[in-house]
DNA sequence: GGGAAACGGTTTTATTTTGCAACCACGTGA
DNA sequence: TCACGTGGTTGCAAAATAAAACCGTTTCCC
């Protein structure tokens, strides 16, 4: 996806040269929400066929989505992999972000509900296995030249 | 930044409609990682000066960044607002996928330490504020024009 | 079975975005 | 003051994206 491979030792810039770009996202959102046909996407997207076809076609390589027969027709199905499905906290990231930010008070939007009772998900955190909330001022990052004991 | 608006009733498509692409993602990052200034994200990303130039009024514009006058100096530094704080979570996103999914087991990289100690924060994970985790399989998105009850 | 429409693309061409290099005014440092 | 760093802008080339036409196959429907 990316022209010129970014900063090689950083995990955010890999991530972003595989998935960072609009209709990447946008495809790993509808695969969320259930959408697996060629010709779905387009509708939901809006995408030129071209360029679909593209991002499929790469997101198939990244392992992210896997093309497989669809049940009762010829035609193929593009559902996400293990490793597509991983991507769910970060498609969850960018929703509450733009819960928070993107919306004035009234307006109405798509949310998160219990698949199984219909209700609301609450809003979602970041903890630590023991439960500890982590906020940007309590982390910093190290960087792979610095010094800081065996691996 | 988007050429054509996106669903409107979707937050993930708002979102990426204001940091969808790799630059601002990365530039996001990179300010988080305390850089402030033109030159040094021109020198982190490597990337063109026009469209960092273009990059960074768009952050600003959007609320993301603010320019404040840099301390000791007459230029000036680009830093995170509250709301571009928030894009934390989005930042761990891609930082824990990218660790888990990019790198080969002796491969080194960037990790995220403890402010204070230094010590490698664990893995973290979304949870409710009851403490419970959320995955994939548990939710399911409702959009606006179903039925669910008043809002 | 036959015709029409939908599907899943590819190709061609236009438009937009990106990247590169040069340039420039201002600040800073020796 | 003289050179260099900063923070851009401008112009041009290259690449990515978008729109449209086209095409073989599959499915739908009678």
């Amino acid at each position: 996806m990316s022209a010129r491979p970014t900063d090689p030792t950083c995990p955010v810039a890999r991530t972003v040269d595989i998935v960072g770009d609009r209709w990447s996202l946008l495809i790993i959102r509808d695969a969320f929400d259930g959408v697996r046909r060629f010709s779905q996407f387009q509708r939901s997207l809006g995408i030129a066929k071209n360029i679909l076809a593209t991002r499929l076609r790469h997101l198939v390589d990244a392992g992210i989505l896997r093309a497989e027969p669809s049940a009762g027709s010829s035609y193929q199905d593009y559902v996400l992999t293990d490793k597509g499905t991983e991507l769910f906290d970060l498609i969850v990231s960018l929703r509450q972000w733009g819960q928070d930010h993107t919306f004035t008070p009234g307006e109405q939007h798509s949310v998160l509900v219990d698949a199984e009772t219909g209700q609301p998900v609450p809003r979602l955190s970041y903890t630590t296995p023991d439960g500890t909330h982590i906020r940007a001022d309590d982390i910093r990052v190290r960087k792979v030249h610095e010094a800081g004991g065996p691996l």
